[in-house]
DNA sequence: GTCTATATATAGATAGAC
DNA sequence: GTCTATCTATATATAGAC
């Protein structure tokens, strides 16, 4: 209830480290990149976030935050509508050069704090509960075919989408769309 | 054909910055972390490797090298033989707590050297196509089923399992052995 | 809330003795 | 080939003025 106005600064701190962490990773930004961005000194950003890792903490909210607001606005749509909205975030994503929050963490995961870490977990596993029940609906409206487990093939569309926005920055841009077609087509008849 | 004994040393620092690389990233780990570990001082690695970025490719010509040693070992084996045989390589990554080479760089694109970039992008290459030629050899004979172009089957499964590696210990380290299955289930018919 | 100034640590890298 | 010593740069973080 306190602070409602002048939250500029610290949402812009919070929304320029997300790009920097998902365009450089989390060891290799620095504090001295937002001051240069936002034009404010390194020591002020200390005042809104004492330490790195709370810096971190307070994006990865942020991403679950945004999380529950997508998964409430498509909750009534039908469960294509609903993977391919999930999907339509890493188009976004790729057509920006970056690359998703979990991607870019999980690969820091033995030098990142262990509030940080608590957090990744917990998106981590919001998300693929999520892709879980969206199969499961589609399933059992016939809408979705597949021989394996629901939790199995959301862990494979999971893992299928989090590597190819990085990878395909190396192999080929296109195959970012490949991919993503193909994890449709493979859950149709 | 120089340089045939007293290798040790180079060796030494090639395969524990390997190790780093894939268990801290590559902007996490420092020429002290080879220090303390190799008993050696820090100046000393600068006289085999003049900097980072030279480490760094030297570990991913290894790995090309050790890539392209498997290929011709299993070269007259069967599809599955093949393809179990790629999976094998991370089932032992996966229980020695560590990641792929290519999944660790892969996320830090932005801020490696361009000649480390031009290095994991050969290795890459060079992974994906072999295992588009195994999952080729395989529909032929009848032993994979699949619908999709035998390259874009291809992307899906390396992103699976380069993904889940990491993925796992976050979610659940069984979750590992649940998308290696998946993938063998999913090609049978 | 932002600044200047500074503390402290660590990074990659080089020079030159042995 | 490895060492000591040092350079330069940059990192996170703190103290205290404004």
């Amino acid at each position: 209830m306190y602070q409602i106005y002048n939250m500029g600064t610290k949402e812009s701190i919070i929304n320029i480290a997300d790009d920097l962490i998902r365009g450089q990773g989390f060891n290799a930004f620095s504090f001295k990149d937002i001051s240069n961005t936002i034009g404010i000194k390194t020591a002020s950003i200390h005042y809104h976030f004492p330490t790195k890792s709370d810096l971190g903490v307070a994006i990865l909210k942020k991403h679950i935050e945004q999380f529950e607001a997508l998964k409430l606005s498509v909750a009534s749509k039908s469960p294509m509508v609903k993977l391919e909205r999930f999907l339509s975030i890493y188009s976004k994503m790729k057509s920006e050069g970056k690359i998703c929050l979990i991607g870019s963490l999980i690969s820091d995961l033995n030098t990142i704090d262990e509030n940080i870490k608590t957090e990744l977990g917990v998106l981590t596993k919001k998300l693929l509960a999520w892709i879980t029940e969206i199969l499961e609906e589609g399933k059992r409206k016939a809408i979705f075919h597949f021989k394996v487990a629901p939790r199995a093939k959301a862990l494979m569309i999971l893992t299928n989408i989090v590597a190819i926005v990085q990878l395909s920055r190396l192999t080929n841009d296109d195959d970012f769309t490949i991919v993503k077609n193909t994890i449709i087509k493979e859950l149709k008849p």
